[in-house]
DNA sequence: TCGAATAAATGACCGCAGTCAATTACTGGA
DNA sequence: TCCAGTAATTGACTGCGGTCATTTATTCGA
């Protein structure tokens, strides 16, 4: 039922990943052309496409696994105990995240799998991202009158409004991470 | 300084957004071809793009056009007073928002202004809810330890993140309303 | 070792957004 | 009314993502 897989078609799989992964460090992402991959892994447009469904399949990957290896370094730490540890430990996720509006834009269209069968590598760091969040709060050092797991959504909400905003003209001035301590903190320590 | 428009320009003009919203009302926003447009039309494909800087231009209108026309209908009613009068408030404006993925990734792409010399429509339009939704939490019926523009901008993240959800095969089960009613109970009545 | 079945790779081709030098239509002053 | 200057229009062309019938390589049973 499941793979099949030759050695050689793993080999072309990761020299387009590779290639992709050099191209992206040189130019940015959103100046990624499939044709320059094609070109310089060695192999015929139609390749790239029998390994990844479209471009942004390449997209999930490469952007999906810088998005993972934050994480890693997130879970490394000790479950924030205020709202501004919590704001310190997400400010190298949002540089990652707002290093270009394209990227912020993939994200965007990712991080929510449209099918069951089609579970990318953001839409599963972002699951992650969920559960950690999740942990954290089950610490008790926030919000009691809502769960742990509705805390972590609203996390993520106004994650994204502030990342969101940070792109909008109309914003800018104000740091991401000045707005996010404003959200978190009244979302995470109400006080009526 | 500013416009030296001749009657010819603003009737081609009109007459690409009449095309333009007669084939969307015919085969949905995501199928809308600029070639189809400019056939119906009547006029070469460089008179679009003299017309609009893209296609997201012509979206901007389109959908923009649409989600103003829901915020006249809300603008219309009186305050809520309660989440569960807010979120019915929102309903049909959440219709039009989610009525196809490709409206809804547009909506976030231009929900904010890129530069401010180039406003568009969406992005005016979020302004405008924004606003809407301020005046609502001056009324007072809902938290009253952090500001009303913060309480709007909180719900236009929940709104965001409830869209994106009802799009994400993970959590499609739950209706839009139902997580709306959710959110928003946290956010604008916590129970410390 | 051979050959049929299957998997991988190929590249010419297509669809569609967006460009631009050339052309046509309009304007306002003489 | 004529004509220079400007605004609007044109359509062939480009760039790039994505497709598919055909060719080439690999696997595995006899």
């Amino acid at each position: 039922m499941v793979k099949q897989l030759q050695k050689r078609t793993l080999e072309t799989r990761a020299r387009l990943v590779a290639v992709a992964t050099d191209l992206v460090a040189e130019q940015g992402y959103a100046a990624l052309r499939t044709e320059e991959v094609v070109k310089r892994a060695g192999v015929a447009k139609g390749t790239f496409f029998a390994h990844f469904k479209d471009k942004d399949a390449l997209m999930d990957i490469l952007i999906g696994t810088a998005i993972d290896r934050q994480l890693d370094q997130m879970a490394q730490k000790a479950a924030p105990e205020t709202v501004a540890d919590l704001v310190a430990l997400h400010a190298p996720l949002l540089t990652v995240m707002t290093q270009e509006r394209y990227v912020f834009d993939v994200i965007l269209r990712l991080s929510g799998a449209a099918a069951i069968a089609e579970i990318g590598v953001i839409a599963t760091t972002f699951e992650r991202y969920h559960r950690l969040a999740t942990r954290w709060f089950e610490t008790g050092h926030f919000r009691r009158d809502i769960d742990a797991e509705l805390q972590a959504e609203g996390l993520q909400a106004f994650l994204t409004q502030a990342m969101a905003l940070h792109f909008c003209a109309l914003h800018r001035s104000q740091p991401m991470a000045q707005r996010m301590q404003l959200y978190l903190q009244a979302w995470l320590q109400p006080n009526v």
